[in-house]
DNA sequence: CTTGATTCCGAAAGCGCTTTCGGAATAGCG
DNA sequence: CGCTATTCCGAAAGCGCTTTCGGAATCAAG
């Protein structure tokens, strides 16, 4: 099969390549006569320019990479399958490539991010769940190329970032315990190098303060992000001498550990003990029992995390697309009214 | 910051822009002397080169394509990011892209196609999920573009592959259950436009003959793939004269719906009801109760599937490459021996 | 019918890299 | 010391497209 070129268009029509690509990318110093023809030929052809070359010659790489979190753990990755699709939408829209780049180690996120910056072969890149003092912001920042966070790292004031208002969302789940007769509140966190973590836990102390409750230490446990890690959390609490009554976790991953947890004492979620996650993963619906957490609205974030990137790489001021989302809460089954302690 | 280029780096040097090239690619007409000073330098500049350069240069895209299914779903997806994961773990040795594709609607998926491959933007492309019979195989061959499914169509001798035998792992499940005293055994499938629900159901039908059991056909219902589809599938059957004792389910989405249904019936899953599901999700330790399934080695499945398109657009034979593994019979606690009947 | 403004297209210069080819410099040999 | 064989590098062509620039042809106006 002979390979369709500008050139092939160029000699079967009888006119120069140059010609053809501006009729092809609709200049207005073409008339509409040739570009009719232009157009019914490359048709026929089904000639599709090479993207390749047309990249080089523009100087616009067309394409934008997602950077994989590096430690993704398999209950939690949902997520990153939305956003993708979200993104490829939002991209499909100019035609525009989705590039999906894994760091092997954290150390190698710097050499990442300096190849994909300097060999230009993307636009724009987009990353997830920032650490407080992300290193790879800040290259990103020094390499000049548009980015948009998921998430915010301690000092998000310059760029840009879309993230949930975990930290509301953690203190509007501590009112909502309280209002259940809850009094002893544990909470499961994560590594605090997260900043994502650092904001539920402030949001957890706050909701505790603001209900005029003092914040036990003994009650805070930390946690991988991994359903094997909120169970032994979870187990730690559970035997402790005066175990909570309710547990807030600070991924639903973990909520689900601490179900299990919770089952292995011999004590009943929801009853005994209220656990209450966050994500609003849809697996939620059928663990034992049902989840109760704050769910975040991941509906589309892709496809607005990836308006964001487009409309950065276009020119927009990074600090003009700083979105916060709030999360709501979700009962299920896994909460309920505080029944008095046990013992 | 000025850009480094070869044409930067050769002014620096001394030398000719080829030459340096070649010095950093390792030619072996170039002195290591000066290989040597060539590569300290283009480290001192951070020097990467451009790709897009680079790939027109070549003609090889260094870069290749995952599309995604098209109606994807929430809980279905964890196969998705372990595949990309290990896609990207398998091409990154070669320092190549992966690219995410996805076609707003199956129209479009020819046109998406037509695309990758005329535009000679990608050099391999993997698809999942076929068909029985899989216009995008067909267009794929035609266009000559180097692929791998993952799964498998009605006639795969003619290209590469890499599925699981899902046929065994449904008689393997039937023979289970009729172990466990079941006589009356249920299976929720799939559309059958998936050649997977095809040779699940057939492993099935096949399982329950070699045993000397009739297959009946009340006893067979077909569901999308989505937990709700499965627990509307459920309810029809639970609700029928003769209940089955035990369902089969072609994915474990489906089979985590057959669950609730059976809670919502007042019956016990595992007791009352076996349930047996396909896929193997981390998620099924968690259901209510866990989900026996059989599980699919998807542990490298992503990084095997990337290396046999490495090999085959290396100049591999495609018929070379096709993979067949067995899944697994992971027992937990939605199956059992069969009680008796109620009535 | 001439002039200036338009309309439309051809020619050519790149984009940054790779790769072939040939030639200068050096080495090896008699 | 002369000659061929090597070693090493420079020059240049090209990958397929975009885009600027200028000029021929057409048009409107005087």
């Amino acid at each position: 099969m002979q390979k369709v070129s500008l050139k092939f268009l160029a000699k079967e029509l009888g006119l120069a390549e140059g010609t053809v690509s501006r009729a092809l990318n609709g200049y207005s110093d073409i008339s509409e006569a040739t570009k009719d023809r232009v157009i019914a030929c490359a048709n026929k052809h089904n000639y599709k320019a090479n993207q390749t070359a047309r990249r080089l010659a523009t100087g616009v790489a067309e394409a934008v990479a997602y950077l994989m979190p590096a430690n993704t753990n398999a209950l939690s990755e949902p997520f990153v399958s939305q956003l993708l699709e979200g993104l490829g939408q939002s991209l499909a829209k100019r035609n525009w490539d989705l590039l999906v780049v894994q760091a092997s180690s954290s150390e190698d996120e710097a050499e990442t991010i300096a190849k994909l910056s300097r060999s230009g072969k993307v636009s724009g890149v987009v990353i997830s769940r920032p650490y407080k003092q992300d290193s790879r912001i800040e290259l990103l920042q020094k390499y000049k190329v548009p980015f948009i966070v998921h998430g915010r790292s301690v000092s998000h004031s310059d760029y840009a970032w879309y993230d949930v208002d975990s930290q509301t969302a953690f203190m509007d789940a501590v009112d909502h315990l309280i209002v259940l007769g809850h009094r002893r509140i544990g909470f499961i966190g994560a590594p605090t190098y997260y900043h994502f973590a650092q904001m539920r836990l402030d949001g957890y102390r706050s909701g505790l303060i603001s209900n005029g409750l003092d914040v036990d230490e003994s009650l805070i446990e930390v946690a991988e992000l991994s359903d094997d890690a909120g169970e032994r959390a979870a187990v730690n609490m559970l035997k402790s001498p005066l175990p909570p009554t309710a547990i807030l976790c600070a991924t639903d991953t973990q909520a689900i550990g601490a179900l299990s947890a919770i089952r292995a004492q011999g004590l009943e979620a929801g009853k005994d003990v209220s656990v209450i996650g966050y994500d609003g993963l849809a697996f939620g619906k059928h663990t034992n029992p049902p989840l109760t957490t704050m769910a975040q609205p991941l509906a589309h974030s892709g496809r607005q995390i990836g308006d964001m990137l487009l409309a950065i790489i276009d020119g927009g001021k990074p600090t003009d697309f700083q979105e916060l989302r709030s999360a709501e809460l979700v009962r299920r089954m896994s909460d309920g009214p505080f029944l008095g302690h046990k013992n």
